[in-house]
DNA sequence: AATGAATGAGCTTTCATTCAT
DNA sequence: TATGAATGAAAGCTCATTCAT
């Protein structure tokens, strides 16, 4: 549905670039959570980073592919938290494992939620070419995690339909009830209970009570 | 974060009026499912509708007018569905609930799931005033539903909490699934495993074997 | 080495719309004369018509386009000059055809020297799709009457080489002339040694003499 | 019609500065040739001779400037081999002469004949202020020589207009002809009625024959 | 009411030129 | 002097909206 995007036109090496091209994304990642998609457009974000349009499209071919660095930049991060939440998982229970990826989750969209917005919904399918591992390899170390831990699972579980249903209600709950967050206490106690849903579709018994 | 979008510059009495306004709406419609928001504009949408610009001014104050009509009525249908499915529910046991009211999204979004998408990722945060009980009446419904049939819930389930999860984990998964579907069956599986977890979460014994 | 040009995006069927067309050639027109192709933008031309720029955009798909359209126009009326002269041409003796082309290629130049100059030279490999029968068929026509008049032509010519160095010998004299003349009158030399050459290469004897 | 061009900012003293002049000069003219005026401008240039753009207006005041001194030193080179053929006439026959004028022409014409294009054609009217002795001095010696050769000539010959007459002829012709040359073969038979065209036309006699 | 030509602000992008390093 | 990052005016084109017919 999108076309080109080439990380940078140019490599930025001298300290007044990378400070330009760093600008130059602030200031994008803010005009976008202030205005939306259709706010943006690069004469405002030239504008508002202090910067020429012409220094603009030095370091972006296009305004495209500002959009495109914004959006592997941002989810480049949440794979990080999750990658460390991968990695610090040790033997243990199942249910320490969904509380560990569910915290993981709810951390990454706190990052930036309303740019997480835009970038997941109103950008969704703006694709970014690159090593877009993200979505697809989240899914698969989800699958991959179920079969280490297939002893505490339900026996009749389908694990492939089971990861594919468990990242799409993890994701798509933090990210809604982050996003429409009231109140914390309220994001929490929903949280909460995600992880006891969570458990009680995997894992073989209601053991769900030590969830907390 | 969008502004002015009053129901209707003029109620379309006669009945040429409401053959335009239905024209152009099934044209505007369809561009928005073919080109997406970007390919939008009025002359096209006027023209795809066999009608001047000049009368589609007559009858939407804008653009933005136009497109929060489409986005009204789609999700108007939408709210339809469930009430019928609410409306139909005998005193069954709660697993019937559960399956009654997931079949009843899935068909929701099945109704143009193209035109879904952009409604609710593209165009997600572009406000429709509306008489607003679509989302939350149906979070609302859901909370009513679950206290009616309380006492096949797990005693320590906090009934709000469980109603908007229930709300989300429906509502997303459901709309992902739909609209990324690569096959009906894998589709017809993830449906049927989302309804084990609800179940399974939602009700006092693991009753989820009789689901399907 | 240029691209597409549709004849005009929308015909102008209303008074108002040939009107407005009309305005915009001849704008674009005399800053093509005044400015080159250097200072022609699609902006100035609009603004000097009196018209918006959009006006522009809704008869002229590109600039390109807009040039396209002008030097199509402009090697129509030359090609009609010719198409004329040489209908005229009755079973005369060559040096009387000789005359009446050089004379119509004057005149064709003289419609407007500046614009031809521009069109020629500094847009001469700026391609016009259509009907671009213009260079070809007078150099063919001119080979066809040379085949006419064989029996006046001297023995030894190589018709097809004939009638190339006359086409080029008539055009480009022509119009260097035309277009740097200083006086009238030096001009009307030029063009008369121009007719005793072409004469005196073609014709069997030197029967110059009788040409003015 | 065109503005401010200065021969040289500053002298070009030391040899590595007469060094940058020429690489700037020689990218500049790989691009005149490969891109055209269209895709012509000085960061490219600076590119493609391996300096920056800093330096290439350390020696051209403007990109105008920069254009001037090509076109300034191609014409010089046509020039000067003009100035050879004319020195190298010795007393022979007015057709020798005639021969040796014209593949004088052709030679110069075959020096660079997309670049002369280029200059003559699209960049025609683009003036360069010079010391001009270009056209009209090479027009002058063709005037010049016609007199030395009087006794040779047609009685009734205007000179002036013959040399006016000659030179447009000579220089358009074989501009085009060797620009457009379809076969070497097709190119040397014109420019061998050319010949015998100058010659018919200006000598006392049909003479032609010997031409060759 | 309906039409659609006309408008022009606004957007993306380019490129001649400058100037701090 | 050389560099090349930075500048910003300017150009091509689109499209929401108006208004004369």
């Amino acid at each position: 549905m999108k076309k080109d995007n080439f990380p940078l036109k140019k490599q930025p090496v001298q300290k007044r670039s990378v400070f330009m091209v760093d600008a130059i994304k602030q200031a994008a990642i803010r005009i976008l959570k202030e205005q939306g998609l259709a706010g943006f457009n690069t004469n405002s974000v030239a504008e508002l980073a202090g910067v020429s349009v012409g220094s603009l499209y030095q370091y972006f071919a296009s305004k495209e592919t500002l959009i495109a660095e914004i959006k592997r930049d941002h989810f480049d991060e949440l794979r990080q938290l999750f990658k460390q939440a991968s990695e610090s998982l040790t033997s243990e229970k199942l249910e320490g494992v969904v509380v560990k990826f569910v915290d993981a989750s709810v951390d990454a969209h706190r990052l930036d939620p309303e740019l997480h917005r835009i970038l997941s919904d109103e950008l969704g399918n703006f694709e970014v070419v690159e090593n877009d591992q993200s979505k697809d390899s989240l899914k698969n170390a989800i699958e991959a995690t179920l079969y280490r831990y297939k002893a505490q699972l339900r026996d009749d579980l389908d694990i492939p339909s089971a990861a594919h249903l468990s990242y799409y209600l993890v994701e798509k709950t933090v990210h809604d009830t982050v996003i429409n967050s009231k109140s914390p206490e309220n994001t929490d106690k929903v949280i909460d209970e995600l992880k006891i849903m969570l458990t009680s579709y995997l894992c073989k018994r209601g053991v769900n009570a030590e969830v907390k």
